[in-house]
DNA sequence: ACCTGAACACCGTTCAAGT
DNA sequence: ACCTGAACACCGTTCAAGT
């Protein structure tokens, strides 16, 4: 059976989940699946794209929830948001992984999409709807990508000495609720 | 005449400044100083060290102009906000850089715990200052961040496609003071 | 079609040894 | 005190050649 482009993406997964985005190598990657390096690059075009699947895979299940309308408790765009933030803590430096892909494509992300689409229901206005988007897209991962690496510096080493141990999942809803607050007052 | 820290931080601004942190490696560094890449260690404890120190350098600046209190125009966080965009837009990755410092040693620029010095003025209670602070900070660097990654992409080679040049001085204020609104309203 | 072998052009960091 | 030389353990990517 030769190589395929699940079994590359599902072994990065995996290198991601239990070691981090700095272990993810593609040489390390070729390693684990007992393949030389070259061998990836007949299923896959680069690292970039690569990670840009990976990205996608992490937020994958977030939508199949959303997509429920059924839900009455509390704002959409505050559940959908903290779904995406818990999709995201689910693998290691997820935020900085969805950061990366949404860097180079936004619009690529689905799940991201869908934050614009609850915005507009909303009914705020075009403008209003891609700026208020793009500022609640840029809080959830700044916010995740730094709880991630709070996690990873007290978990590996010394944290520099400050250990505001700050109560991560109030901290976010208290964000999320600001800007949206925000965005409806404007 | 020995080799200075002083030196090492100027080249590597140089850098960083005409050809952007992908091409800012500790090996060329020492190459543009005509030196041996062993050498830097004895100025520098790591690059991690040296990228924190160009944070604080790209900066610099802005507290120097925020310090004036005689300023009466607009929100004095709002100003700050805007001041501390222009001095990241003045560095190619200028965002990345900061965010890369600020993930690892947040506290460290005074910059940013000036944000959370000018919310406590405005009379927010300390979890709403902390937390508050945290919120914009992650849209600043998120943004800007952006921008700048949007920049390097249709400079370089092209951007996927879709060319939505939004007016990103408008879009910057708006997200920001879609922040400060949802801050007061709470 | 799919992979190996081998190369190209790089990295960050350490450290004995030199001056 | 400060730097060189040389090494260690890596990178991402390409591509002729094999099967």
């Amino acid at each position: 059976m030769s190589l395929t482009r699940r079994q590359i993406v599902d072994a990065a997964m995996d290198i991601l989940r239990h070691y981090g985005l700095g272990d993810l190598s593609m040489r390390r990657l070729a390693r684990d699946l007992g393949v030389q390096p070259g061998a990836l690059y007949w299923h896959v075009k680069n690292k970039q794209d690569l990670l840009g699947v990976l990205a996608e895979q992490i937020l994958a299940e977030v939508d199949a929830d959303t997509v429920d309308p059924a839900a009455t408790d509390g704002d959409p765009v505050r559940r959908l948001a903290a779904d995406i933030r818990t999709a995201l803590l689910a693998v290691r430096d997820g935020a900085d992984v969805v950061s990366l892909a949404h860097a180079l494509n936004p619009e690529a992300l689905p799940a991201i999409a869908t934050l614009r689409t609850l915005l507009q229901d909303a009914g705020l206005t075009d403008q209003q709807t891609r700026w208020g988007a793009r500022t609640l897209t840029h809080f959830i991962l700044g916010a995740v990508a730094e709880e991630q690496t709070h996690a990873d510096l007290s978990a590996a080493g010394l944290l520099p000495e400050n250990v505001r141990q700050d109560n991560d999942d109030e901290a976010f809803l208290f964000g999320v609720d600001a800007v949206l607050a925000g965005l409806r007052a404007r």
